[in-house]
DNA sequence: GTGGTCTAGACCACT
DNA sequence: GTGGTCTAGACCACG
């Protein structure tokens, strides 16, 4: 069984890189649970013919994450892992930290204060909770 | 009055483009009120050199942040702006609320729950708020 | 007689092809004492059922033990037959010392040095001449 | 400064496959002295024209020598690093261990004993210790 | 059918 | 000049 229950989107006009903006959306469908451990993905082939992009576009997105941890790849295909350890690695967080750190520099210049960031946090925790099963 | 009290720092082996680099060390220091609207930024040629970068590069961040609203440029140089109209537009606030959707969807993954997230933005805030006089 | 006291796992998850996880279980049987000069080879049939992969991989295993000189195939079917001749042919020499080198320059980059190499080398010795007779 | 001093020599007609050989070629010359911490490489393009093949297998052998640790990558091009961090990681260690198993499994089936083997591992350590410096 | 490797060539971002 | 991204298409290994 092949995973044609996920279904992405990606923007050929966005600024960010194609494979990056894949990686995103398989990471939300596990975030908000429409992917579950041990669920094979769609073939390399497949999903790029599905979104319209190159073979290797989707190849790199899916390699990207066997190396952090989201995915394993065997014999068959891809499917959902969730490495623990790979995925839990202080390099990570100390990455993420960063990150947050240059948002919120932005969002503080760009007048937003540090309340409606917080809460821009919890509404976004809680779309992201909302599992979208209306597929 | 040229702005000597303001010191950047890049870091050449970052993965992080220099010119962005210089432009969040700009807007830290405008955050955390080591810098004050319409005090005077270093020269081109003078941080350039300090930074040990390439003028244009130095150039291209201060360009930046004129079109962010951050900066005005006039006959002595650049300044601190801090034009409210350009820099609470919309579209930026559009554009940090989907960078912040990426970044808790890969905290998330990363084993980061929400509540420990939150602590990160309020130690991030406190951090951003104790202006370094030491310097 | 039939081969029904050699047991082989393979995992379907490894990166490691199934004919070659396969081929190094026979031969660790061999080298471990498990199985015995003119020992029979459970058929393609049973194994392939038994291992719940495709018959044409426990074929391909099979197969190239025989050109290697491992196995032999009669009427009957495959036995273990050790053909000297082909075994220490210098070609497969040549082959394992490069092989070796590659092993031990990844090795010594990832922080191991000679000696602990070396230790390496007669712990697993050890393991492997421990026939393990409890199955 | 480019690093004009390492050469590398790849085989288009072996088995492995060509990035995989640059990959050994670099760690060998990390391994052997002749690249040192810090030391620029090749760029992608001009090496990928040295060694007459394509500029992206030459970029997905840098690449995954950073992933490992041994190169770092930055605005200018990459270099030698030796994160020993991620170099140490213990999961690195297990998968040698299983590719030395494996390694001496064949050695014995090949008519090679642990002495001769043994034997190998410090003509080789030699080997590679001898710093080649006639280039 | 699956993914892996390699090539050739284009366009873009950064310094 | 550096690397990064993406495309199109070919050939091979594995099951």
């Amino acid at each position: 069984m092949r995973g044609d229950e996920m279904f992405f989107e990606i923007d050929p006009n966005s600024q960010v890189p194609l494979y990056l903006q894949l990686t995103q959306q398989i990471k939300q469908a596990v975030v908000n649970g429409q992917a579950e451990i041990g669920q094979a993905l769609p073939s390399v082939r497949i999903l790029a013919s599905d979104l319209g992009v190159n073979m290797h576009t989707v190849n790199k997105a899916y390699n990207m994450l066997v190396d952090e941890g989201v995915l394993r790849k065997n014999q068959q295909g891809y499917s959902i892992y969730l490495n623990k350890i790979q995925l839990e690695s202080p390099m990570y967080q100390l990455e993420l930290k960063e990150q947050l750190k240059n948002l919120m520099i932005n969002s503080f210049i760009h007048g937003v204060n540090l309340k409606e960031f917080t809460q821009w946090t919890h509404v976004i925790a809680q779309e992201l909770k909302e599992t979208p099963k209306e597929r």
